[in-house]
Formats: C-alpha cells, structure tokens, sequence
DNA sequence: ATATAATATGAACAGATATTCAGATGAATA
DNA sequence: TATTCATCTGAATATCTGTTCATATTATAT
C-alpha cells in the first residue's frame, strides 16, 4: 500500500479546494483543450465572426463548428448576438486572451 | 456555402499563428483538462509528493495515478526525481500555477 | 405562403482517453 | 541471490468526444 506519509498528507489535504471546483476547472481548461475551438478562440481575438466566417476560414463543414461554438458558449468563453439570420459569435470576456497567453508562454518560455 | 466576407478573413487569415502552434496548444490545456490531473496539480502546489502518497490522497490506485503522471511529465508540467526506490513528482514550473490561476479567477470572477 | 439563407440540433460512427488488471522494472535489504 | 517495496508498462475495456449526415429552426425575401 505504500510507505507512511501521513503527516505530509493531512497538511496537503487541508489546503486542497473542494472536489467540485477541481471539476469546474479541469472542465474550462477541458474547453482549451481542442484544436478546432483553439483555432475559433485564435480567430476571435481579432474579430467577432459569423458561424459561415469561421467554417470558411477554418476549411470545415458548418454544422461542425456549430457544435463546438456550442461548447465554448456553455463554457461561457465565448458569447453571441444574432443580426438577421446571421449570428456573430465573440469572446465572452478578457481572461480567455490571458489564459491563452499564458498557455503560449509556457510553450516557448520552457521553464521559468 | 454562406455570405460574402472574404476581405475581413484575409485580415484574421494574417494574424493567425501556424497551425502546429494551435495543436500545440490545444495539446497543452487538454492536460489540464482532467479532473484527476487537476487533482494532482493542486496537490503538487503546496509540496513535492510521492506516488503512493498520490495515489493515497486521490484514493485512486497507483497505476491509475502514474499513468496520468506520466501525461504530466510528457507536456512538461511536473518533473521528477527518485530517492531510493522512491519517485517525488513536482510541478516543473511557475507558468502551471498560474494558468490553473488564471482559470480560477475566469470561474468564480464571472466576466472581466 | 413559399423559397431560400444562416444556423442549430440529434443520431450515428470512429477515434481518443481514463481506469483496471496483470505483470515487468529497478532499488534496497536480508 | 531471493525478497520486498515503489513504481512503471502494456493490453483490455468502457466511456467520452469530435465529425458527419440528415433534418429542424429562424429570419428574410419574393
């Protein structure tokens, strides 16, 4: 079963968060976590972008990239307004730029 | 196929990063993605822990535990050392805690 | 009312992923 | 060397996830 580290464990388990905020967050990073909506997230921060925008500039079907603006809508990393038929999709708030970023500098940065 | 907005996707077009760098990425938040490796990262934030010592904390089985370890260690997220037969997980750098961070503030700030 | 355009939705399928189980390493110790 | 301990590894399995296809909405235009 293991050696005895009893001590150590009780101090870690104290400062741990509850289980349902470790599931909230593995979920929002869970949303980073794909190359198609990393691609929707890229092409957000220059501009708001309809659905058909994103598919053109993506090379994938529409109904694809509606499913996963879907996802990042429930994640509540991005947001939309209708005008018309046409339905503009944009970033729900700034933290989605700056965990990005952050995501970004650990890739080139390496170890800091 | 959709509406006309060639001239606006030709300026997104310019400013989007390489493709390898999207999945890299994407690659990158989907180890946060996990609610057991998420575990293991905020474990690992208030010390250096042992495998079983993991694996007692999750109350999860040891191999359960190394194979996410091992994603871990892959993208570069914690490292390790052996004493004896021992082996001491650790997060590898700075940026891990504050991309976890970052993802907090989005859940509980709720728009910025 | 009908047709068309932009988007959304649900079912189905293929590929990815987390956990378990059984067995393999590698290190200390008798 | 044989044994035990801590950890790793590979195969198997069940679940989850992304894409496609067909169809349903919703809004405009004729």
């Amino acid at each position: 079963m293991g050696h005895n580290h009893k001590t150590l464990l009780q101090q870690v388990r104290e400062k741990m968060p509850e289980k349902e905020q470790l599931v909230a967050l593995a979920e929002l990073f869970k949303s980073f976590g794909d190359k198609t909506r990393m691609h929707i997230l890229y092409a957000l921060f220059e501009s708001e972008l309809c659905v058909c925008a994103i598919a053109e500039l993506l090379g994938m079907e529409q109904s694809a990239v509606s499913h996963q603006l879907r996802k990042l809508k429930e994640a509540k990393l991005v947001d939309c307004r209708r005008e018309g038929k046409t339905i503009y999709y944009f970033l729900a708030d700034n933290h989605v730029k700056t965990i990005v970023s952050m995501g970004f500098a650990h890739l080139t940065e390496e170890g800091v």
